[in-house]
DNA sequence: TTGAAAGCGGTACCAT
DNA sequence: ATGGTACCGCTTTCAA
């Protein structure tokens, strides 16, 4: 019977009790052709006896490589970053990497937690508002790659994101098209690129269209209760046409403030929403679909690739940039519409 | 203008050109009282020049911790396991500890995905179907403290969970109530402990009420598409009075299908959830709520009692055991309410 | 096929 | 206050 271990056995307990050397150990749990079967099974049956498990740092250490990488985040609020991180998740195991996930938001200090985090793992994934640009920098030219998530580019660093403009200009016309003149954004833009990304496309879209006018209501986060509160405001005084909001969670923060306030929707007022988030549906909002998980998955297969370059010493290529295409799902909430088209 | 590094810096080349030993880099750059302040600027200077990061793997070998604990999840399908995965990681870096993710769904060989990953944390958190108790055992046995999450306990280690069956009673109570007589449960219980817990408090309280009968029926997953796809089926057959789902995802399913079946909910058909998504309040689904990011959160912060505990060599004290608290959320789709109930 | 030993990049003790 | 150095636990030459 296998007492409990008090302290963390070693490769050296394993070769003694094997009555072996630890190279041997190494190399009969690696499964090397330079040992026999005979031996193989020994240091096994001794390893387990023993309960050994390699130390994952002396290991990443002798090889010179974590076998991991990670993701860096703003905050966990709501299910956008979530699907990002599992997509990511899948695509790193595929490449042999775990993944370190990382909050930056309600941290003391962003910055030194990303730092240690890059000295932690092969490769760095970070997504929106999280850390500066100087950080970004630093890390990648301190030879850590580095692959920017929904996120302004730095110079030389790969990124990816997914359309933001551009449909936005599309919701936009789409909106005209109801007949809806006035419209008011939900959204910071300051807050993050891909909210301003979509606020500069909503305004190019509405540019276009005669007679529109766009204001801007900067909500106090990007949750449904920040869309709940700021849309009490907002319905209190002159109330616009359409409400354009910066997610789906604000969106929904705007219908049930609407209901409350006996507005009807799209009668009263259109809402939509971005993220296509699985509430949407149900609520009938109109909203913007984008790929999350392809978008996590997209960065670890691209972190994946710079990695094995920078091993492998190839010359580095130049940054590359991705923005993965979005699309507008039409529901209930933006305006009538002549047949349900609900999806 | 410093190059972009080839080769990651170490410790040695900060102190080259700094001057110092590398003992003294490593307190300056640790903020030890025993460096000048002119010398610790110095290597502060070189480091930053140099764009040193410190190995982490070096470090944790060095310390004998690895400042980083894992949480292994079967999958990724859907926001319940997000939730949980946030409390998580907020409440290990309160403690100072990264956070490893692992997915085991999909893996080809899922106990050795986890014992490698023991390999690499001072602690670990395990949920639902992912690995078999010996490993489990083995794992905990061979010092690596454990939290069980979702799961039935095994023992010697920690498990903790949110109530199942109780709560099912009450909603088996409540169903009956609206003098639902033919109950469908619609989930396998062999799939996950929380299912099974679910299964056997419904049909504990359904017991209860005379003339009820309750009958089984496994949808293929977990997710909307199987919830779809098994009320599809169910609804050709003889139609149930109420289906009782093992989760949101299902039951919004089961309203997607109901309604391409033209049946009205809950006037033809009753449904209830488990979970409380955010879908589920704009789709008015009766459900079952739980402290999803409290679960993870509180496994956290056991696993760091765990291992501090474990590392100042203290007596173990017993397993903990804990049931979070959860409470069913009355809405529309599990028969009419006298007044509009909704939240 | 196996063993001895030199790293891997830090930390921390022991001198000075 | 600083330097020298012995670890930490594993991988991987190099010899035998």
């Amino acid at each position: 019977m296998a007492m409990k271990a008090l302290t963390k056995p070693t490769i050296y307990q394993v070769a003694q009790l094997a009555g072996v050397s630890i190279a041997t150990v190494s190399r009969a749990l690696r499964d090397s052709e330079l040992v026999t079967e005979q031996t193989r099974e020994r240091v096994r049956a001794a390893a387990r006896q023993l309960r050994f498990t390699p130390s994952g740092s002396a290991r990443s250490l002798a090889e010179g490589r974590h076998a991991a990488n990670g993701i860096v985040f703003p905050d966990l609020v709501g299910p956008y970053y979530a699907e990002v991180i599992l997509g990511y998740e899948a695509a790193a195991a595929a490449t042999g990497s775990s993944v370190l996930i990382l909050a930056t938001h309600g941290r003391r200090d962003p910055a030194a937690a990303v730092r240690d985090l890059a000295g932690r793992v092969d490769g760095l994934t970070v997504l929106g508002r999280t850390v500066g640009d100087d950080v970004i920098g630093q890390i990648a030219a301190s030879g850590v790659p580095v692959v920017l998530l929904a996120r302004d580019p730095v110079p030389g660093v790969d990124s990816l994101r997914a359309a933001n403009a551009s449909t936005a200009r599309a919701l936009a016309a789409h909106l005209a098209g109801h007949g809806h003149r006035d419209v008011t954004f939900l959204g910071d833009p300051e807050g993050s690129p891909d909210v301003a990304g979509r606020f500069a496309g909503l305004r190019a879209g509405l540019a276009r269209q005669a007679g529109t006018e766009l204001h801007l209501v900067r909500p106090r986060g990007l949750d449904l209760q920040a869309g709940e509160e700021a849309a009490r405001a907002l319905l209190r005084g002159r109330r616009p046409d359409a409400v354009v909001c910066a997610n789906d969670e604000v969106a929904l923060g705007v219908l049930l403030a609407a209901e409350a306030a006996g507005l009807r929707v799209p009668g009263d007022l259109a809402v939509t929403g971005w993220d296509d988030l699985l509430a949407a549906r149900f609520a009938g909002l109109t909203t913007v679909r984008q790929p999350m998980r392809e978008l996590g998955a997209a960065a670890a297969r691209w972190l994946h690739r710079r990695i094995t370059e920078t091993k492998r010493n190839e010359p580095a290529r130049a940054a590359r940039r991705r923005i993965l295409a979005t699309e507008v799902v039409v529901r209930r909430t933006c305006g009538p519409h002549e047949e349900v088209q609900q999806q």
